[in-house]
DNA sequence: GATGCGATGTTACAGTGTATCAGTACCAGA
DNA sequence: TCTGGTACTGATACACTGTAACATCGCATC
């Protein structure tokens, strides 16, 4: 019923759906915004993979039993769920995975993909950002979003090697 | 015959397809690596472009006149060329730009994606490097590969907005 | 010439994302 | 109540991105 072939318990995985869609809850209340079913769905589905899903997976398993959930209507609701930093993008993955914190916008993330066992995890660094506005600035270019993702070893599989 | 329709022109356009070809010559000599006509074809279509060119542009760009270049050809050359850091893959646009410097193997690399003029411009900042390496430890993550992309303005188009 | 190897050509197909139109639910106002 | 507007969803079609598999060609080497 749910894979976790995969090596990894760094405890931001299953338990948070439902943390998820709590916070969902709350901030579509709070900026008026409906939490409709099918985005529900799919937040669910991507919270409860620590690895990203692509639009089409989280499209095939919402489907079944009668219901068929176009890989369109995903896509509608991954924007409005991206809008409001309940996802994020992995570009360079094409796929999606929830957003695990609590941080506004999401401006200012660093993702981590685990090469090994395909998780993903979210940090953030103000040094980096300082860093970074400074070369930008001196670049004379003037920032309106970026992204950056690392692939690598997490700590988690780095731990279960016999030789790193 | 040559689109310059789009405001730009920080010098690092259509003149540096030479250079690239050149370096790309060279490269190839060293490490005893065949520089073939479509490799060579591809390189140029990519560096005559400051914006970054999809595989599907490339092939049509360099097919016509009795010659039909696929796609999948395209992907090839373009994989010798990135592996070889000659080439670099702009992953929020899947797409490619040639490499305007002379770094090594393209680790450490931020581009600046505009969004008025679409041009792409790469710099470094050994700083943020170091920032995100301590980041990385803190996290107990072992990076091997990264991507850092920014879209915004670049200084160009900044320069001919009115009211900045 | 035979063999092996890398590069290319060709076809087919899988995966990703968007455009467009139609239908539905719901709410505000006449 | 009816009507019209808005937001969401369903459905189809299509464009774009990328890969698998196999055939062919050129070239170096035996």
């Amino acid at each position: 019923m749910h894979d976790h072939s995969a090596v990894h318990d760094h405890g931001a995985c299953c338990g948070n759906a439902t943390d998820a869609l709590a916070r969902a809850e709350r901030l579509c209340a709070e900026r008026d915004l409906q939490f409709t079913r099918l985005r529900r769905d799919v937040l669910e589905a991507v919270a409860s993979e620590a690895k990203p899903l692509g639009a089409y997976d989280i499209a095939e398993r919402l489907s079944g039993q009668g219901r068929r959930v176009a890989a369109v209507s995903v896509y509608r609701a991954l924007d409005f769920l991206t809008e409001n930093g309940l996802v994020h993008r992995i570009a360079s993955r094409n796929a999606f995975v929830s957003c695990g914190h609590q941080h506004g916008d999401g401006a200012g993330l660093v993702f981590l993909i685990c090469r090994t066992c395909g998780s993903i995890d979210e940090t953030t660094s103000p040094e980096v950002d300082d860093q970074l506005d400074r070369a930008l600035a001196k670049a004379g270019f003037k920032p309106s979003s970026r992204i950056l993702e690392v692939e690598g070893e997490c700590g988690a599989c780095l731990g279960h090697e016999p030789n790193p």
